[in-house]
DNA sequence: TAGAAGCAGATTTTT
DNA sequence: TCTGCTTCTA
């Protein structure tokens, strides 16, 4: 037991011992959360609690295999069964796989990801935005809206449309066995509403739940909780109300604001002591989030000591601020420290172009987190869609995907021919090839026929043997269908190809590590898993701040705070939630924080021309002295480099239409030039 | 059917 | 400015 507790503070011990009832946790940054819930865990199984009684509950898989290596390295004594902990999604897969008879469906659904969201959705031709559609109706299933009422209550046209898409996109779902993410809650929590005895047998297997980031519960995870306490209250959720970042996704801040209203006799219990960061970082948060006025109060306390002045650094455009950041990574690592304690962080996507570009010039390692994800890329979707034609060939959706890739001369024409006669059959599209081709043979050319009938015969050649022949599975797809081969002759395929080995490889290691698992596990695993983190990678860290979430840099650079850009302003901007994204943001830094801004960046086309966020203010950082600014504008005398012209010094700065000019003498030459159109030497 | 050229649209995205 | 999708042509 002592292990437990040593290397805890009074606040996590009493969050630890709490194990009956209702407890909220408010777990301010880096206070010491992951610990605080798997201590628990350990000290529950200590404690007697029969482990399948305990379940953890988290949002990303990455969270999940931390708390559970770093719970069981606090418990020394082998057990039988470790506890479940697993993702909301990944808890509604299981769910489903043992109850989803109830709903009058089969347990070898595909799960399909957004991609193949949209790719359905976009089948159905709406004449409205597909993003709008595809949010749309995620919101009808997560408030378990049916699509007849969906249409029924609609007044607008346009949500008349949308509601009817909606139906369409269920009853493919249905037809093709699919379940998309959203299922995955609203399914089982529709099963245990309508089935008092499920909802009340699921409670009384998890008598004691945790669960991790509670800020970023939606409604429906909500009410699935409620069913899952049905038969006690031992619920313990941990989260953090400033750190509530995925409201514009559906996350409900008023889940963690309002817990101990929901729940009678909640105790709740606050972590404010923070072991991340300096008092000087700290101190900036606390005053930037203190502006916000939905929250529990909580003031984070350092340990660490001051440290550094947290910096403000400005710049003329996004190039000088990306050289800046560079030159300023070049002196860290000049310094001793670490690429991978080092990391730069942005509210926009399309503000790391002109950092990658700082970067790479000065040939500084870096990794971009986010982006497409690995399974979210077309090639391995591609073989990933292979093996689920394997696994299950009526699965026509993977079909249509792989039918002509590589390019086999069956397009579109013919596909829709197929989709055609299957439908008036009422069969799938390989029971339509294989039992139907005196109807299909004479509306396709020879040719055509005989490629669709052996594409067939070799899908069902693999699927008859998947199992048994597991570890030569991959091998066998690539001699067949040659989809590595297809990729190698593509331009620009490199990475394209590294990708499809990497897959392959990760196949092997499945099938070596789980010799017992089938192939229709390993398409399950592989569709809630998100990103394979590439941590050891020796590099800079390059991201957006809601990627950022959960992880800790030594040195930190947040760059475009700027009017506009962070705060982000447009129709439905939440301020407190951009708020709670600079909080985020900040107390993501450990020892040195640097803040940037630019004058003016290229966006949409255009320049535009910004002034500095309000969040500097806020924060205290730009006072009524700019003391701790500094200014990295144009002075006469400076030397700078144009593309063309090559080097000169700098003769006069004046401003003209919110730009700077320069005139500069290039080997004595003068010439007026935009100050974006040069860089500092 | 497949590649080339033209055109709109461009926040964040744990599963 | 750049990307991804639709339309056009061989």
């Amino acid at each position: 037991m002592d292990k437990i507790f040593d290397s805890l503070n009074q606040d996590q011990i009493e969050v630890v011992k709490q194990i009956d009832g209702p407890i909220l946790v408010l777990a301010g940054a880096g206070s010491g959360k992951t610990k605080t819930i798997t201590s628990r865990v350990a000290y529950l199984i200590k404690n007697g609690i029969p482990p399948s009684s305990i379940l953890t509950l988290t949002f990303t898989n990455k969270a999940a295999s931390e708390m559970r290596s770093r719970a069981l390295s606090l418990i020394d004594n082998d057990i039988l069964h470790f506890p479940l902990l697993c993702t909301f999604h990944k808890f509604g897969l299981l769910f489903l796989k043992h109850h989803i008879q109830y709903i009058n469906r089969s347990n070898n659904f595909v799960i399909i990801d957004s991609d193949d969201k949209k790719r359905i959705i976009k089948s159905f031709e709406p004449d409205l935005p597909l993003p709008l559609v595809m949010s749309e109706i995620s919101k009808y299933k997560n408030n378990l809206i049916e699509p007849d009422d969906a249409i029924n209550s609609a007044r607008l046209l346009n949500y008349k449309k949308i509601a009817t898409i909606y139906k369409k996109y269920e009853e493919y779902l249905a037809q093709n066995n699919l379940v998309d993410f959203d299922d995955l809650l609203a399914l089982p929590y529709k099963i245990l509403e309508e089935n008092e005895e499920v909802a009340i047998q699921t409670s009384q297997r998890y008598q004691y739940i945790m669960v991790d980031e509670y800020q970023d519960t939606n409604d429906l995870q909500f009410k699935l909780l409620k069913k899952l306490t049905h038969t006690h209250q031992n619920l313990c959720v941990v989260g953090d109300d400033d750190q509530s970042i995925y409201g514009w996704r559906g996350a409900n801040i008023k889940n963690i604001l309002d817990f101990d209203k929901e729940f009678e006799d909640t105790k709740v219990v606050k972590l404010e002591i923070n072991y991340r960061s300096t008092n000087n970082i700290l101190n900036i948060a606390n005053e930037l989030i203190s502006h916000n006025r939905n929250r529990h109060k909580k003031l984070l306390k350092g340990i660490i000591g001051e440290g550094k002045d947290v910096e403000l650094i400005s710049h003329e455009n996004e190039m000088a601020e990306a050289d800046t950041i560079a030159k300023r990574i070049k002196e860290l690592l000049d310094s001793g420290e670490n690429l991978n304690d080092i990391a730069i962080l942005y509210r926009i996507n399309s503000l790391s172009r002109s950092i990658e570009d700082g970067l790479n010039k000065a040939a500084i390692p870096y990794k971009m987190v986010g982006g497409v994800k690995f399974y979210e890329r077309a090639e391995i979707k591609d073989i990933i869609s292979y093996l689920r034609v394997i696994a299950n060939p009526n699965d026509d959706f993977s079909l249509k995907r792989v039918i002509n890739k590589p390019k086999r001369g069956i397009g579109k024409a013919t596909i829709d021919k197929l989709i055609y006669g299957s439908s008036s059959h009422n069969c799938s599209i390989i029971e339509y090839i294989k039992l139907y081709k005196d109807e299909y043979k004479k509306l396709l050319s020879s040719k055509v026929y005989k490629t669709i009938n052996s594409f067939t015969q070799d899908i069902e050649k693999l699927s008859k043997q998947k199992d048994k022949n597991i570890e030569t599975l991959i091998d066998d797809i690539e001699d067949i269908f040659g989809i590595k081969t297809y990729y190698q002759m593509l331009p620009d395929s490199q990475d394209r190809v590294a990708n499809i080995e990497e897959f392959y490889g990760l196949f092997r290691d499945f099938v070596i590590q789980y010799p017992d698992r089938t192939l229709d596990e390993f398409l399950n695993d592989i569709s809630l898993q998100s990103d394979q983190d590439q941590l050891d990678e020796r590099s800079v860290s390059v991201m957006s701040i809601h990627a950022s979430k959960g992880l800790e840099f030594k040195h930190l650079f947040v760059i475009g705070l700027e009017e506009g850009f962070f705060p982000l302003l447009g129709d439905g901007t939440d301020l407190e939630e951009e708020r709670r994204l600079g909080y985020v943001a900040f107390t993501r830094a450990k020892r040195e924080l640097v803040l940037s801004y630019s004058n003016s960046r290229f966006y949409k086309g255009k320049r535009a021309r910004l002034t500095k966020s309000r969040f500097l203010s806020e924060s205290g950082i730009v006072k009524g002295s700019l003391k701790l600014e500094r200014k990295s504008s144009y002075k006469k005398g400076m030397l700078v480099k144009h593309k063309i012209f090559g080097i000169g010094r700098v003769i006069e700065v004046s401003k003209i239409k919110g730009d700077t000019k320069l005139k500069i003498n290039f080997g004595g030459t003068y010439r007026d030039i935009l100050s974006s159109f040069v860089e500092r030497v």
